[in-house]
RNA sequence: GGUCCCAUCGUCUAGUGGACUAGGACGUCGGCCUCUCACGCCGAAAACACGAGUUCGAACCUCGUUGGGACCA
């Protein structure tokens, strides 16, 4: 049975990255009707926080990630890793290391000095006498010579000489455990059987093999995958911008829009570029994530949020429209109107908030003018036409398209100007832009009414 | 600095020794559609980091160089 897990710090949000490595342990234990499990790492007492923990769950809900077994937290499990570091000691395969945090830092001092390479010197090692009353912290007896290797699934066999490995700490003095010593005793007894992470990973891999091996528990697959880099080629971090993934959510992003694009990078099936959550579960394979890190591109992520907007129905996004009208503090002064404007901004919107700047104006008859808007199309010379298409508006017996339709051709007939000249003048008078939908569909979603005042504010607006 | 990893259009990638005149997608540019903006449709430019070797044949295998990244310090 296949078993993965996603193993987040709560130091921080939910991001690009983890949110990434988290979908690939999903996909592929879904893959393999598997089991998917969720840790919390927050051992480190100081950084972790309880909002971090609930972005991290929340986030991984919103994009549809949801695990089997958990959320586990090390903090509760503190009494397994120190049973597990004694045992190590009791089979002479750790060692009580009584120096003290000033001694390695003279060490390291020294060792940087002669250029020599910077690793415990093994003091503590093969002491004759313990020193009962002092401190002391435990260490992991690295072999002193000899090789590791494994076999990744993504790189393929990795090969690390015991020499650069020095004997790390793995329960410090003040009884609390190491990183590389939790992840081993917890994958171990959670029966993690692939460990999908990021490639930052790769040089801890070695010695938690040792340890794995040194407590007797079988070792798991490997599989690392590449980090996500910022445009400037570094590890994405908050210089590029949002990495959040809940901050993807307040910009107007669909998570489907979201799990396609972090599914999709570093990965791929064939040409395809759409892909559902369930079509990932069944094509995802580990073996085909490339093996060189993925700039992060938020063009592609636009365009895929565009797509899904598209297709998605339009209740749908009327439902979560109304939510970014509510936060641009628009009145909503009635809800009827929103499945229309849904219809027709659709097309036009990369994200939802983007969309809701764009519907913003269909709510508040009190318009405003995009000054070069103004400038260009409500001035002396338009005057006129929106004059002519305001007495014709009232008196239209058929108040439909046909009729609107009509009006405006007679219009440009009277003038002799070009449609889009007499039809700019009208919609910036409805809209305050130069862009908007369709002039036809503007007209109807606002109603009779409110175009009318429009059209009157707009010609008392030219003086 | 040490260790490890990586290298195909600007970006994500297809490619697993002959099907490669290197394919798709985003982006860019041009055109069509058109009341504006989008959408849609059509088209274009755009890449195998470099150098050796293996082979009848190399984007693909090997070695080196260069460049980049991660971790540790």
């Amino acid at each position: 049975m296949v078993k993965t897990r996603f193993a987040p710090s709560p130091t921080g949000h939910l991001h690009i990255g983890g949110a990434r490595t988290a979908l690939f342990n999903y996909l592929f234990s879904k893959h393999n009707n598997g089991i998917f499990v969720l840790r919390i790492e927050d051992t480190d007492l100081e950084r972790s926080k309880d909002e971090y923990t609930q972005d991290i769950l929340e986030g991984l809900k919103w994009l549809g990630i949801f695990w089997d077994e958990g959320p586990f937290f090390q903090r509760e499990r503190m009494d397994l890793y120190r049973a597990h570091a004694i045992r190590l000691l009791e089979n002479g395969l750790a060692y009580r290391c009584y120096c003290t945090p000033e001694e390695l830092e003279e060490k390291r001092k020294a060792a940087i000095k002669e250029g020599k390479k910077v690793a415990y010197d093994r003091t503590c090692r093969d002491l004759k006498e313990q020193k009962p009353k002092k401190p002391y912290a435990i260490r992991f007896k690295t072999p002193k010579s000899g090789q590791v290797t494994f076999n990744d699934i993504i790189r393929g066999q990795i090969t690390f000489n015991c020499e650069e490995l020095d004997d790390l700490i793995i329960l410090r003095s003040d009884g609390t455990p190491t990183y590389n010593f939790t992840v081993v005793v917890d994958d171990a007894l959670m029966g993690i059987t692939h460990i999908i992470r990021g490639d930052d990973h790769i040089n801890n891999t070695p010695r938690q093999i040792l340890i794995y091996e040194a407590l007797g528990y079988k070792v798991p697959e490997f599989a690392h995958v590449p980090l996500i880099h910022g445009k400037d080629k570094t590890r994405l971090s908050k210089r590029h911008g949002a990495t959040s993934l809940l901050e993807y959510r307040n910009e107007g992003f669909l998570p489907e829009a979201l799990l396609n694009y972090l599914a999709r990078l570093g990965w791929a099936y064939g040409d395809q570029e759409i892909f559902s959550k369930e079509e990932l579960i069944e094509k995802f394979d580990i073996n085909h994530v490339g093996k060189s890190p993925a700039i992060f591109d938020m063009d592609k992520l636009k365009w895929l949020n565009s797509h899904y907007i598209k297709t998605s129905q339009d209740s749908r996004i009327a439902d979560l429209l109304e939510a970014f009208l509510l936060k641009a503090g628009v009145k909503i002064d009635n809800r009827e109107k929103l499945i229309p404007i849904v219809k027709n901004l659709k097309d036009r919107a990369k994200t939802l908030k983007e969309m809701a700047q764009m519907a913003e104006f269909f709510f508040n008859d009190d318009v405003h003018y995009e000054e070069k808007a103004k400038e260009k199309y409500l001035t002396y010379e338009t005057k006129k036409i929106l004059e002519d298409f305001l007495d014709g508006f009232v008196s239209l017996k058929e108040n439909d398209e046909a009729g609107q339709k009509l009006l405006i051709e007679n219009i440009v007939k009277e003038t002799g100007k070009k449609t889009v000249d007499v039809v700019q003048p009208i919609r910036v008078a409805l809209s305050g832009k130069t862009a908007s939908p369709g002039i036809f569909e503007v007209i109807n979603i606002l109603g009779k009414k409110s175009v009318e005042k429009r059209i009157k504010k707009a010609i008392e607006s030219i003086c």
